[in-house]
RNA sequence: GGCGACGUAGCUCAGUUGGUAAGAGUGCUCGACUCAUAAUCGAGAGGUCGUGGGUUCGAGCCCCACCGUCGCUACCA
């Protein structure tokens, strides 16, 4: 193959302020960890990294209002995430926090190259202030009356009753959403990054694209048309976030969370090129972002699209020659159905109670199968279980149940030493070395629905050529054949479970206990005289609710 | 209000730059098979491509209007 290529999958920040659901799951984490596990097979060199976002102002609200620290909720929240990426199979390379001295460090220090560089500036501003909860408040945190319809309970940026878009300064009776306080306008000074310094810039790039998905491309071209980018405050009146490297605006100010939340993708390769796991050294990190032979691929759903095609862009141009998001293919929303059903019929299913029904490579297959790659895909629990019965069960998993049993009941319980010849043979295992291919392309384009009905495809053949060939049949007239045909079918199974890897990777361990690790991506040759046992099905069936 | 995306078989979705009589999976019907988790394989039925106009020799793909769903609208992250 060709040289290995330096592929960085950065994937989303959750929030550390509540639990995920698997819309999170499926719109960034899964394909994340699907493109890097087959980028890894490819034989790229993939660094994976994300991390949990620990500051904002929601969580310093949250913890004042059950009296803990911020630190008390980060940790909670924290922790069932790393749980469930555990539980889940998510591979990353690192799993950091915005929390480490690190990211500090590394974030302040950008700070100070971009005001060095004349892209950052300091502008007094009139904000809204809580008097009783002592805060500068976010216009979210403001309720009034609706000028537009009167609905009594408008937040300060948009009326929930009329849908209308809202300033704060027009809410009649305006009261903090914290205290109840009337709020009063106080004059606060913060630093400003430059955005409009980059909107040419930004044009240019977005406009050299050509292959990133139409609502990526189109949505942030449209924030650059008229004016172009707007300038953004980024540092807030708060205690609780990373401290402004200059003490220029006195106490009480922190830098704005999704300032610093982007710099992660950059602060957590550092932390991970410098910790034990990787032997490359602590400048290693700059393989990914100093070179131009690198690739970056950033994983995030769509309401992540202006900070990740617009702002972080910005931010590396301001700060240096730092390598630019290649791609960016986020993906849509996972809708749930029956909405007024229950929660346990699908409706809000957080990863927790998904983990407690589904497997998790079963789990993995239901998502993966509904990937929003193109538009908002509509999921619900009978879904996700069917398509685990009906497909994954049905097809895949029986499969290799139905040949692993042959195979142990008629060659001796080992691997035979008999590939076949037939026209049939070279046809199937023809087919399976294609769908590698196939699926190959996919995953250059991030299509990574198309790369599973690739491997289930692949499946599909084997189980055709075992009806074609009836080696149960066989047994009895030519047990030479027979056992050539079981070969072969074997040798199917042994390309289509690298195939199905990426997206099953809990079971494809169970079967490289058997069968042996894969060495790549491609199809390897049976090692003939390796045992095989009876085997046990790889995965159970869901039991369904009746549906009504 | 403005901007964007979407609206294709019962269901969930594909349909590259407009071009042979519109596809997949699942469900349904029929047939084959019985090694396998009542699993598999084959065949078939099933669509006025949201509605109405327009451009074109030709439109699911382009343009306009309308209806519907969703998202964004810059101090939520």
């Amino acid at each position: 193959m060709s040289n290995p290529v330096n592929v960085l999958v950065a994937v989303a920040w959750p929030y550390a302020s509540g639990s995920r659901h698997i819309g999170h799951l499926a719109g960034a984490y899964l394909p994340a960890d699907i493109f890097a596990r087959q980028q890894r097979l490819v034989g790229n060199r993939v660094l994976m990294v994300s991390g949990s976002d620990v500051h904002g102002t929601p969580i310093a609200v949250r913890a004042e209002a059950e009296g803990v620290s911020p630190q008390d909720i980060v940790d909670r929240y924290h922790g069932e995430i790393v749980s469930q990426w555990e539980q889940l199979g998510i591979s990353w390379d690192l799993y950091t926090t915005t929390g480490t001295e690190n990211h500090a460090r590394i974030t302040q220090e950008m700070f100070l190259a971009q005001l060095e560089r004349g892209h950052i500036d300091k502008r007094v501003s009139d904000q809204f202030f809580d008097p009783e909860a002592e805060r500068f408040l976010p216009d979210r945190f403001i309720e009034g009356e609706c000028p537009n319809c009167g609905y009594g309970d408008a937040r300060g940026d948009q009326c929930d009753n009329c849908g209308r878009t809202l300033d704060p300064i027009d809410l009649i009776n305006p009261r903090s959403k914290l205290s109840g306080a009337t709020p009063e306008r106080r004059q606060t000074e913060h630093f400003f990054y430059r955005y409009s310094d980059f909107t040419e810039k930004l044009r240019t790039y977005l406009n050299s694209k050509t292959d990133w998905r139409p609502h990526v491309v189109n949505f942030a071209k449209g924030w650059l048309e008229d004016e172009g980018l707007l300038d953004r405050a980024i540092t807030r009146d708060i205690d609780w976030g990373i401290d402004i490297p200059v003490d220029d605006l006195g106490p009480g100010k922190k830098i704005y969370v999704w300032y610093d939340a982007v710099i992660g993708y950059l602060s957590a390769s550092q932390e991970w090129a410098s910790s034990d796991a990787n032997p490359g050294g602590a400048d290693d990190w700059k393989n990914w972002w100093e070179s131009d032979e690198s690739r970056h691929v950033y994983f995030i759903g769509k309401d992540n699209i202006p900070f990740h095609a617009l702002f972080w862009p910005a931010q590396l141009m301001g700060a240096g020659d730092l390598h630019l998001p290649d791609s960016i293919p986020a993906n849509q929303y996972v809708t749930f159905k029956g909405g007024k059903a229950s929660a346990s019929r699908g409706v809000g299913l957080t990863i927790a109670d998904a983990l407690d029904t589904f497997q998790p490579d079963a789990l993995r297959f239901a998502l993966a199968a509904a990937l929003p790659e193109q538009a908002d895909t509509e999921v619900s629990e009978e879904e996700i279980g069917r398509r685990i019965n009906e497909e994954l069960v049905a097809t895949w998993g029986n499969l290799v149940n139905r040949v692993l049993s042959m195979v142990n009941k008629n060659c001796d319980g080992q691997i035979p030493d008999t590939p076949g010849s037939a026209p049939e043979d070279h046809e199937l295992l023809a087919a399976v070395d294609a769908a590698f291919e196939e699926a190959g392309a996919f995953y250059e384009e991030v299509e990574l629905k198309a790369a599973l009905r690739t491997a289930m495809k692949a499946a599909q053949a084997a189980n055709g050529y075992l009806n074609a060939t009836e080696p149960w049949r066989l047994q009895k007239t030519d047990p030479v054949r027979a056992s050539e045909v079981l070969h072969t079918a074997l040798s199917a199974i042994n390309g289509v479970r690298v195939l199905f890897e990426p997206f099953l990777p809990f079971t494809s361990d169970q079967l490289s206990a058997v069968l042996g690790q894969p060495t790549g991506w491609h199809r390897d040759a049976l090692v003939a005289g390796t045992p095989i046992d009876k085997p046990t099905p790889l995965f159970t069936k869901v039991e369904l609710a009746e549906a009504d």
